[in-house]
RNA sequence: GGGGGCGUAGUUCAGUUGGUUAGAACGUCGGCCUGUCACGCCGAAGGUCGCGAGUUCAAGUCUCGUCGCUCCCGCCA
């Protein structure tokens, strides 16, 4: 016999009665009567049933033995009787009576059970992650991460695309996120930086004449933490396609992202061909760049209805510039008083100041803002937003930017507390047209409002020309379900246009020379037209799972604040090591 | 850096307008039990109510501070 196992735990069927087979696992559960004792055996593959009969010699051990220990045993496969079957286990038609049995490993008190599928505290979850990863939801969590890998993988190949490998050891960037540092001992005061993202190393891969490439990418970015936002690390399924256009990509994508959600999850994709939304179509719909367009309910703008509205705080807005926005909701009019309040109180956070509702109930307008408003802008009003007894109407009023993204924010509650979000549905879309640049308020200068190496819709003659903050890019982002999964971009491909997009961003060519060099070199000996993407690894394998928070899908992901509890990471290192890198630690001021 | 929520046994939670010895379930330990599958029954141990100050005759409960966790904003080209 095998030294450990003859069959994993969750093989044996009706079939298999008869035979002798060495078992080894974890002590799922034991239910001891006292003069038989049931332990449900638990490996990666499944639960069986073993049976310990009284006068065993190792009766006493068995009765000892705590839960999540591990324990290898021999017996004979044998049938249940009729009344004993269990139909909701695999194995639930047979049972292993034991006929040896021992302990190779105990299992301490557990800081939490393992054979429930309760909430723990994270912090606790995370430092035993071992334990915490062996319970079914989380083990099935990574099994589908796996799957999610392999199944991009094997689709990508068959779609023609080749994997590389970049470098982890690579040099700061200048834009985008905060670094991580690696400090070289050969050069003292000289540091690698861990990727961002392999941006770089791709389009070069394609400068070298490889086409179709991919991979399943980590990156690092110091920066803070969100629930669908690990600290540190994560993965992009990086991709970048020579020669192709953005509807190309497109259409690379789709097939993939459909593949992977057809094959991984329940939920239904709303539309195989995504939408494509000019980004200030989406803001001033859905009041955000990442729109869940599971549920309609759009901003409706009705600026011009209240440029002579009694009510002052639209009227000052309108007249300063501002804008006021309504969303109609359907039949919500007859909500509690608390559904309106807590509408409030759900954007107030975002600095609300110009938000209101009107209720339609027996033919009549009602709410506080009612009186002020003419009979004329009330039919106006309900003209525009197509509203019927029992709607409710939302208001938001201020500056533009502020109103889109406050009502937007209300949108979102809406869309919760009105029950309008079908979560059976996989609803992607394509954010397109993002602007080239954006006003830095701070900095009073033009910044890269995404992607500095983008291709400007217009090419050079729109740099020259045009106003920078009127200028498109072939900058998209891929959204499901109000979750942004990846920004891509078909990329600029030659050095005068990169000079003269860094130069509006005030970076002089020197500059550019220095901090880019590889890219700029490179665009001067046969660059290809190019362009990609890189979904979000992580993201998509939490939607496939259904999970609100990103750390579920992670083995061994960071906590919050970015420390591994389970490694003591971050930690102090010895004094030669800083010796040897040249390095030495001057400690903040204590409070 | 800023804001919201939470903090009671190993774990999940309850704890009334401030009022006697802070409870339950699961787990742990001990006892009983030969067919359970979340086995059942009896018993025991286990608490600085995150920490510190304040108000009060009296604080788990009220106030302030502080720490920790979590979610969000900033940040993430």
């Amino acid at each position: 016999m095998h030294p450990y196992r003859t069959h994993t735990c969750g093989v044996l069927r009706k079939q298999d009665v008869g035979i002798e087979v060495k078992l080894s696992g974890w002590v799922h559960r034991k239910r001891d009567h006292g003069g038989v004792i049931f332990i449900d055996l638990r490996d990666h593959y499944g639960l069986t049933q073993v049976v310990v009969n009284p006068g065993s010699s190792f009766f006493e051990a068995v009765e000892q033995v705590r839960n999540e220990s591990v324990v290898t045993l021999t017996g004979a496969v044998v049938a249940r009787t009729p009344d004993t079957v269990n139909p909701s286990m695999d194995t639930g038609e047979i049972e292993v009576v034991a006929g040896s049995f021992i302990v190779e490993s105990a299992c301490d008190m557990l800081p939490f059970p393992v054979n429930q599928d309760l909430e723990y505290p994270e912090e606790a979850r995370l430092q035993y992650r071992f334990l915490d990863l062996r319970r079914e939801h989380m083990h099935r969590n990574i099994l589908l991460r796996a799957k999610t890998a392999q199944l991009a993988r094997q689709h990508l190949i068959e779609q023609g695309f080749i994997e590389y490998n970049t470098p982890i050891l690579t040099s700061s960037s200048p834009e985008g996120a905060r670094d991580y540092l690696v400090p070289s001992r050969l050069y003292p005061g000289e540091f690698y930086a861990l990727p961002q993202a392999p941006q770089q190393f791709k389009q070069l891969l394609m400068i070298s004449g490889f086409d179709r490439y991919f991979q399943i990418a980590p990156c690092f970015r110091d920066e803070d933490s969100r629930a669908d936002r690990s600290p540190g690390e994560f993965y992009q399924i990086d991709i970048e396609m020579s020669y192709i256009t953005q509807e190309d990509l497109f259409g690379e994508l789709e097939l993939l992202m459909c593949r992977l959600f057809k094959t991984l999850s329940n939920r239904k994709i709303v539309a195989e061909k995504f939408p494509r939304i000019p980004f200030r179509e989406a803001i001033e719909k859905y009041g955000s760049d990442k729109p869940d367009i599971r549920f309609g309910l759009e901003m409706v703008d009705c600026t011009d209805l209240f440029c002579s509205c009694e009510l002052k705080v639209f009227k000052n807005q309108v007249e300063t510039g501002g804008a006021v926005k309504v969303l109609c909701a359907k039949n919500a009019a007859a909500q509690p008083r608390k559904f309106f309040d807590d509408a409030e109180a759900f954007a107030k956070g975002e600095g609300a100041k110009g938000l209101a509702w009107i209720a339609l109930r027996d033919g009549e307008l009602k709410g506080p803002i009612v009186k002020f408003l003419s009979d004329t802008e009330k039919q106006a009003l309900v003209a525009r937003m197509g509203a019927a007894d029992g709607d409710a109407l939302f208001f938001g009023a201020g500056q533009r930017a502020e109103t889109n993204a406050l009502l937007g924010k209300v949108r979102l509650y809406l869309g919760n507390a009105l029950g309008l979000i079908d979560r059976s549905l996989a609803a992607f879309c394509w954010i397109i047209d993002f602007p080239m640049f954006e006003w830095n308020e701070e900095d009073k200068k033009i910044d890269f409002s995404h992607n500095p190496f983008s291709m400007p819709q217009g090419g050079l003659e729109a740099l020259e020309t045009k106003d920078p903050l009127d200028i498109l890019a072939f900058q998209y982002d891929i959204v499901c379900n109000g979750i942004e999964l990846s920004s891509g971009a078909i990329r600029n491909h030659r050095p005068d246009v990169m000079l003269k997009a860094f130069q509006i961003a005030g970076y002089d060519e020197e500059t550019v020379r220095s901090k880019f060099p590889a890219l700029w070199n490179a665009f001067h000996y046969g660059a290809p037209p190019h362009g990609g993407i890189a979904p979000g690894f992580d993201r998509i394998v939490m939607l496939l799972a259904d999970e609100p928070n990103i750390r579920e899908v992670i083995a061994f992901p960071l906590n919050q604040k970015a420390q591994d509890l389970m490694m003591g990471a971050p930690s102090e290192v010895m004094p030669k090591q800083l010796q040897e890198l040249h390095l030495q630690i001057k400690y903040p001021p204590k409070a």
